[in-house]
RNA sequence: CCUGUCUCAUAUAUAUUCC
């Protein structure tokens, strides 16, 4: 059976539970080799990072209606699942069923828990949990991912305050956790975030202090830090300095100095870049194009920039994701091609809400309001679902128009489709 | 008596409105 496992959780590493599914199901039960628990664990694992939940809890229920118990990690993997997928009331439920089921919560039951909870902004609850873990009562502790998953949340709630007091607490002793590379990295980059990057920057210097080993995601943050502060010169220097540690940069490290160059409206100096990224073995990716498209868009330079994502496709044989699209149509817009932008919002694959608002943004600042709410109405008729940003585009060009009785209809239309104005 | 396991959790880059 370990053997079909791990023949199993590599089929499903590589994305393919179809065939893992097919093993199980087919030559597993020829050969008369009854799964175990991690069979199915493996197997509701691969479902589950693969968007089929569905077909994960489906197999859930398989086993236990087959007689097999669920375990620990079963129930993890499912919480875990449920809380990406948003559906933490669902995630609550089973992990309340584990209990009825007598079976025992683990740290990466409650960290899982705390993650979901933090991702969605209820900071709250999160230390709720933290601090039952640390009751007396509780025989599970926080190790150092609980903490880094809270440290996250803390930070991507702006709270640093909070995070900072965190990571003393965590180096002078007192939690009995340690903090690891992981946590350096997830505040420097929470501080940056924040617009701290002086303090960012003494937190890394800690770091080194303390002889921590930063690794190459701890730099990039430091470096995204530093571009978004404007501060190009000691973002170039950190290059350097972290080749000189043994850190080499990666396609996302050179995606973040391209993307700064292009915002300073430096996209010769990206362009340079990014033939430099590719002579030092580093391959550029989606996300590095579309920095390198928007940034020729926003120069007047859209002739280049589709070039440019001839040269992805074509050379690099990467796959436009929708923000290339988007960036595109927007682009187009921005430099008088107008039918252009909305030729491309009708060829692309699969349109999404940000291509349509980009459309509908780029109609609405040519003032043709009634244009723009055909294409809305196009965009409705697909089933796609118009968030904030769409209503933005569409009041501001009612009003702009002097139609303010539009806009307050659209206004009530927002409220309406549950979307908090701002 | 102890040990050994095949499955689970955390951090970094790009676009559309306003700033």
């Amino acid at each position: 059976v370990a053997d079909y496992n791990i023949v199993l959780q590599s089929l499903c590493r590589a994305g393919d539970t179809a065939h893992a599914l097919e093993i199980f199901r087919g030559e597993m039960a020829r050969d008369g080799v009854a799964p175990t628990i991690v069979t199915y664990n493996t197997i509701i694992n691969g479902l589950c990072k693969s968007n089929e939940l569905g077909a994960g809890m489906e197999l859930f229920e398989e086993l236990v209606e087959r007689g097999h118990h669920p375990d620990v990690v079963t129930y993890n993997t499912l919480i875990d699942s449920l809380c990406k997928a948003g559906d933490l009331e669902e995630a609550r439920r089973l992990h309340g069923d584990m209990s009825s089921r007598g079976c025992v919560p683990n740290v990466v039951t409650y960290s899982v828990l705390i993650n979901g909870l933090c991702k969605v902004g209820r900071i709250d609850e999160a230390r709720e949990l933290i601090q039952e873990m640390t009751r007396k009562s509780c025989d599970v502790l926080p190790n150092i991912i609980t903490y880094n998953s809270f440290l996250d949340g803390l930070c991507k709630q702006s709270m640093t305050a909070e995070a900072c007091e965190l990571m003393r607490s965590l180096r002078d002793g007192s939690l009995r956790v340690s903090p690891d590379t992981v946590t350096f990295s997830t505040l420097i980059d929470g501080l940056c975030k924040c617009g701290q990057i002086d303090e960012a920057c003494s937190v890394f210097d800690d770091m080194i202090a303390g002889g921590y080993v930063p690794n190459v995601i701890t730099y990039n943050a430091l470096v995204n830090g530093l571009c978004k502060a404007d501060k190009m010169e000691r973002a170039h220097a950190m290059i350097e300095s972290m080749v000189d540690k043994g850190v080499t940069p990666d396609v996302i490290t050179y995606s973040v100095l391209v993307d700064a160059f292009c915002k300073a409206s430096r996209v010769d100096e990206a362009l340079e870049l990014l033939h430099g990224m590719a002579s030092r073995g580093c391959t550029p990716n989606v996300v590095t194009f579309n920095s390198i498209i928007d940034g020729l868009c926003k120069s007047d330079r859209s002739g280049e920039a589709f070039q440019m994502f001839d040269d992805m496709t074509l050379k690099h044989g990467l796959a436009p994701d929708k923000i290339t699209y988007c960036t595109l149509i927007d682009g187009l817009f921005r430099t008088g091609r107008a039918g252009q932008a909305e030729a491309l919002l009708d060829a692309m694959p699969d349109p999404d809400t940000y291509a349509f608002n980009c459309c509908i943004n780029g109609l609405s600042k040519l003032g043709d309001v009634s244009r723009a709410l055909q294409v809305y109405n196009r965009m409705l008729e697909l089933k796609l679902v118009p968030d904030k940003v769409t209503f933005n585009i569409l009041i501001a060009g009612a009003c702009k128009a002097g139609n303010f009785e539009q806009a307050s209809a659209l206004f009530e239309e927002m409220v309406a489709k549950n979307l908090q104005p701002d």
